[in-house]
DNA sequence: TTGTAGGCGTTATCAG
DNA sequence: CTGATAACGCCTACAA
């Protein structure tokens, strides 16, 4: 039953001819008759030939993958991630081969070395949040590995990244509130050494200073990224003295726990306070009222690094070129900040 | 700057040792001094030589590595799945590489073979919706390849699998709605070539019958899974002249989908309709009213399938023994069902 | 305990 | 156009 794998040495005693030729048949190689190349063909059919390509690629120095690395693979964001870097490697016969962090920086140390001991031509990867800098990623790009950062990249260090333009998916939201007449507007921080939550508070404070709103500190919550804290943090500020009229989250968990917690308290989204979350998580348009939030397309970001990852190894551009992609986010405006209609 | 890769050739050249006294000193097996091992370990971390598995996984005839191929990475239960497979294989040195069938048969081929072609170890996946029977997986495991399914099973093959109670699941949503006083429950159905929706609806059908209910054909929806099918279905029941009081669907989306509807024709839930879903996706408790909905834990499920894997693969059962896991799903009662209190 | 030799399955190079 | 040969980097008998 369970027969032993035939290799191109089989194929080629049975034909009476050499394993190069057999080899550059399967190849498409062009110092190859027409007629050989068919009697090669047929014999792999008739035998159930499977190419090993561990071999292969053994041979060629390269492994046709990209290894993948994210904070987890079940959170929405990353996995539209993952399903556009394998939509656009697929059909250029690359596979790819994933670790999730778990964001915790040990883990992604380890990563980063089985992906290397495994020759992967890349890595596409998102930063664990523990992990604080980048020198355990110098290490590898010393070596002449590729890395390409998405999302939460490295920004002490030259190298290839695509990231959504964080700063104005929060200014645009501020700005929105601010429009829709709210005057005193909360904002919910994550971990600030990550560059996504520093941009989107960078993007907050100044469209706050644009115009001309000023910034009350009881109101700036940091590390508020989860639905808990996000009830947490709501039930603080609206008791206080100096409470907000609307609440910005970088997060659409904490936003969710802000509209609970708001509901509960008896006031009324949008009239009495606003809301608006970060991430456009697909729960955010099922809720009511439904949250409004900014996009960013992780798919789409997928694609994107996936082709930055080909053009890098397939070097149409010397060694040392970077592309740094930034894409628009899309701020979709949704009932729970709309109070002018 | 780019070094070249080492070799346990150069390391040994510099210790002026045997290549395979390195590779023995490496592998930590036991033919070979303590101070020899130092030795090339010092070395080793000296030179920042890094092993190839390419090469290692070639002569071993193993690659470590398991295949997994699932309809779509970013539906929440597959990432889920997929979690669970990575927690358990990376403590054991097993690396995923991952393929999309996108629901295509045409994919799940390829994805098949590719995944061959690279020797993986073992295969663990979920069909796609397309592939209406299993005679792509049988060429495989008939060349001795082993295949685990998970959730959408291929029941025609003797195979490794992990499925939850789907039948169970439903039975017990149905009898719950029973007990809430509903009496007219509609059903919205998948694909029946698919074991998952095959069993939910035997669930329902059963138990109807064990409590004398009777089957309203215009109440049992087919190929209703999404959102959109689902809002669809219910403004066509709920126009009928045979109106159901209570809707219980396969899928959460359409029971999403049931719920807009339901209440933009102005109709109260719980009161006036019941509604139940199937999946415990991530949004159904942050909706209003929260959905009752069946829990199928998939990364315990991933955990599980990734054990079988290991089993089958370290062979501590026989070449023919196959495990069949059966999970149990959990019902989770919440508010759009709820009516007692 | 260590070294030598051979091979895992391919492919690239060089002859013919 | 085809064949022989030698790697790719590692591991494992077998020999010493």
């Amino acid at each position: 039953m369970k027969k032993q794998n035939l290799t191109i040495h089989d194929i080629a005693r049975e034909l009476k001819i050499s394993a190069s030729t057999v080899s550059r048949a399967l190849n498409n190689n062009s110092r190859i008759s027409e007629a050989t190349r068919n009697e090669v063909k047929a014999a792999v059919l008739r035998s159930g030939y499977q190419p090993n390509n561990l071999a292969s690629n053994l041979r060629k120095g390269k492994s046709y993958t990209a290894g993948v690395i994210v904070p987890r693979i079940n959170r929405v964001f990353f996995s539209n991630v993952i399903g556009g870097i394998e939509e656009v490697l697929t059909p250029h016969g690359y596979t790819i081969t994933i670790c999730q962090s778990m964001e915790s920086y040990l883990n992604e140390v380890n990563s980063l070395k089985t992906l290397n001991n495994l020759r992967v031509d890349g890595i596409i990867m998102s930063m664990a949040a523990e992990s604080k800098n980048a020198m355990h990623m110098k290490t590898w790009l010393d070596q002449g590995r590729k890395i390409i950062c998405f999302d939460r990249t490295a920004e002490d260090l030259d190298i290839s990244s695509v990231r959504i333009n964080d700063f104005k998916g929060a200014y645009q939201t501020v700005k929105h509130l601010i429009e829709q007449g709210y005057k005193k507007i909360a904002f919910f921080s994550g971990p600030e050494h990550i560059n996504v939550y520093r941009d989107r508070k960078a993007g907050y404070l100044t469209a706050l200073a644009d115009y001309g709103i000023p910034v009350y500190e009881n109101l700036v919550i940091s590390n508020c990224l989860s639905k808990e804290k996000g009830m947490e943090a709501t039930r603080l500020i609206l008791k206080s003295d100096n409470k907000p009229d609307a609440i910005f989250s970088s997060s659409d968990f904490s936003a969710i726990g802000a509209m609970v917690t708001v509901k509960e308290m008896g006031f009324k989204i949008p009239r009495d306070i606003g809301i608006a979350g970060f991430a456009n998580e697909p729960f955010t348009e099922l809720v009511s009222p439904s949250l409004t939030t900014v996009d960013q397309d992780g798919v789409e970001m997928g694609r994107v690094a996936a082709k930055v990852f080909l053009n890098s190894i397939e070097t149409k551009f010397d060694h040392t070129w970077k592309e740094k992609v930034v894409l628009e986010p899309t701020l979709i405006i949704r009932e729970s900040s709309n109070r002018k209609f």
